[in-house]
RNA sequence: CGGAGUGUAGCGCAGUCUGGUAGCGCACCUGGUUUGGGACCAGGGGGUCGAAGGUUCGAGUCCUUUCACUCCGACCA
């Protein structure tokens, strides 16, 4: 292709809104362009890079014998009601209604589309297991979309789904799902972990995400030092913790503690490790149809509480942050509540290490007192893991040291069971003529995302540097001075050749200055540039690798043999 | 939705306080010079100043309403 008859916009300016590498080189080197709120155009550049990295996720995919399907964008609403995420889903939902006033939404995923499609054509064990896919756009009406392709709110996602006759075949489609995503992304040329996860509104046991390692993921993932072990930080788990600080030894007692609302100046106040103390937070619990209410969540002054554990402990759909009025109301004292002594009605839950613990210390619910000598053990209560796992702590797994780290999520896989097939009533006939209902695994890749999370991993302070198999080009020809017969002929020759031998090559033939167009190359990023310039009057060329900007000088003969060995 | 802010040429901004011919840089077009690191000279095109209403002889500027977008916190591929 050659540049001047392409649509390539680069601009020398930033946008102001954009501040990850990603999102700034993407629209600076004409990839994409921002139409609204977390919306974007793929412009010729970055349409090949998206066809790119879809290609290979079908291709593996394939190979994997799944299918490749299409299912509507816009979605009957009737098909959410009947799963019971039409209210559970909250507001990324975008609803809207057609002319006759029915419901519908645009699909942020097709759980419900898939289930009816193949609860109509599938009835039997003989059909199955199935793994359908597609490579397809969705909508989140995402409160706060950023960084561009990261997190837009129409993206483009591949999305597939396994059915199964038994557990047992779902499970090891489930771990064949795992490594066939393990070669997509070892393809693309990306530094990734396979973590546990939370499952979220997706629901199902058992998930894992795909993480592209970058400083600016989104995601705090927990990784050993040691093992395999890997998991985001919502679903983290860790050895059993102790404290090696002596106990404080007193008997039950009420103290007068004024001014010692934070764990900090408790533990200050009575000399005491914040492993002994009770840390009581309260927030409010959102679940379907408006409803809500307010929960305790007691747990170790040195612990942190992890917001979605403590959620998905109660079943909750979310949980918000409650004012200091709203605890009055109900009874509660802001920086003295304390986990025995609840008002009526409030439900609280205790985090697992506080199961049979001894010499605590709580609040009273009482201002400015606390309590002394609290003792748990055979203590009858809501016991769960609701506490984040912190950088130091102890792996289950091999008993070395955790780690926090960012990840960008480019790939979840979902152990689903029959958690749709059940209400939305997809049944087959199984080997002994009974109705069963399927047994269902999920298995997203955020594909518009992995272009951000190529640069996120892949880029200097010049522009982007894309690997051979994602590259939108793989090799630049730059005419340094268009003026230059010669150079224009040679170029002319070389881009015919190659492409001629099947290698995809960008002739840069602006009328432009040498500066210009390196400057152009390096914000690019193709993986190599041919330079035709001053030295061709010597014989000699130059091959420069994008990464590293390495360069090496060649003859005019050996344009063609070295090029070819380079770019396979 | 909570808090903060911004809407003026394709992009980045000034002008708004104190009402009086709508500007600058980049990009774009024409001609010329230049050609190994985003060149220079000359000429040129491009705007319902986010929208609606109001005040005024006169509104980008003042008032009211509204919409959109961005940034900081909770969602997710």
């Amino acid at each position: 292709m050659r540049v001047t008859q392409l649509l390539i916009p680069t601009t020398k300016e930033t946008p102001n809104d954009a501040t990850l590498a990603s999102h700034i080189f993407l629209i600076r080197a004409g990839f994409i362009q921002g139409v609204g709120s977390g919306l974007y155009n793929y412009l010729p550049l970055g349409k090949r890079v998206l066809d790119k990295v879809q290609n290979i996720v079908k291709d593996e995919l394939n190979k994997a014998n799944c299918q490749e399907v299409s299912l509507g964008f816009v979605t009957p609403a009737s098909y959410w009601k009947e799963s019971g995420r039409f209210d559970k889903y909250g507001k990324e939902l975008l609803r809207f209604k057609d002319r006759k006033n029915n419901d519908f939404v645009l699909g942020p995923t097709h759980e419900e589309m898939m289930v009816n499609l193949v609860k109509q054509s599938v009835k039997s064990y003989k059909a199955l297991p199935l793994n359908l896919y597609q490579v397809n756009l969705k909508f989140r009406d995402e409160i706060r979309p950023r960084f561009g392709l990261m997190r837009g709110r129409e993206f483009l996602m591949k999305d597939g789904y396994s059915f199964h006759a038994s557990k047992e075949d779902m499970q090891r489609e489930f771990a064949y799902m795992e490594e066939t995503y393990k070669k997509i992304f070892t393809r693309l040329g990306l530094d990734f972990r396979v973590v546990e996860a939370d499952s979220g509104a997706i629901g199902g046991s058992g998930s894992k995400e795909f993480m592209v390692i970058a400083d600016s993921g989104e995601d705090t993932i927990v990784v050993c030092e040691k093992c395999e072990y890997g998991a985001n930080i919502e679903a983290a788990i860790r050895a059993e913790k102790s404290c090696e600080v002596e106990p404080p030894e007193a008997v039950y007692a009420k103290f007068h503690t004024p001014d010692t609302t934070t764990i900090d100046a408790l533990s200050k106040f009575f000399h005491v490790d914040p492993f002994y103390l009770i840390k009581t937070v309260a927030k409010k619990a959102l679940f379907d149809e408006g409803e809500s209410k307010i929960v305790l969540f007691a747990l170790r002054g040195s612990e942190e509480l992890q917001e979605v554990k403590a959620c998905n402990s109660i079943d909750a759909n979310e949980l918000v942050d409650i004012s200091v009025e709203e605890l009055a109301e109900v009874g509660l004292v802001a920086g003295y509540m304390s986990p025995t002594i609840v008002p009526e009605g409030i439900e609280i839950v205790f985090d697992t290490m506080l199961k049979d613990a001894t010499h605590l210390i709580c609040g009273a619910n009482e201002a400015d007192y606390h309590l002394v000598g609290i003792d748990l053990k055979g203590y009858e209560a809501n016991y769960q893991d609701i506490v984040a796992v912190q950088e130091g702590d102890t792996c289950v797994h091999c008993a070395n040291k955790l780690r926090y780290t960012k990840g960008i999520e480019v790939g979840h896989i979902f152990q689903l069971g029959t958690q749709y097939s059940v209400p939305l009533g997809a049944n087959f006939l199984n080997e002994q003529g009974k109705t069963q209902a399927f047994e269902m695994g999920t298995y997203g890749i955020g594909v518009s995302r992995l272009l951000a999370a190529i640069i996120e991993q892949h880029h200097d302070e010049k522009g982007c540097i894309w690997t051979k198999e994602t590259a939108p080009f793989t090799l630049s020809i730059i005419i340094s001075n268009i003026k230059d017969q010669a150079q224009v002929a040679l170029a002319e020759e070389t881009y015919q050749t190659l492409k001629d031998n099947g290698v995809e090559v960008l002739l840069d033939d602006r009328k432009e200055r040498f500066g210009f167009k390196m400057k152009d190359f390096e914000l690019i990023g193709t993986p190599f540039a041919l330079v035709i310039g001053k030295n061709l009057a010597d014989g000699l060329v130059e091959l420069v690798q994008r990464d590293g900007l390495s360069k090496e000088s060649i003859s005019v003969g050996d344009i063609i043999p070295t090029v070819m060995s380079q770019v396979w």
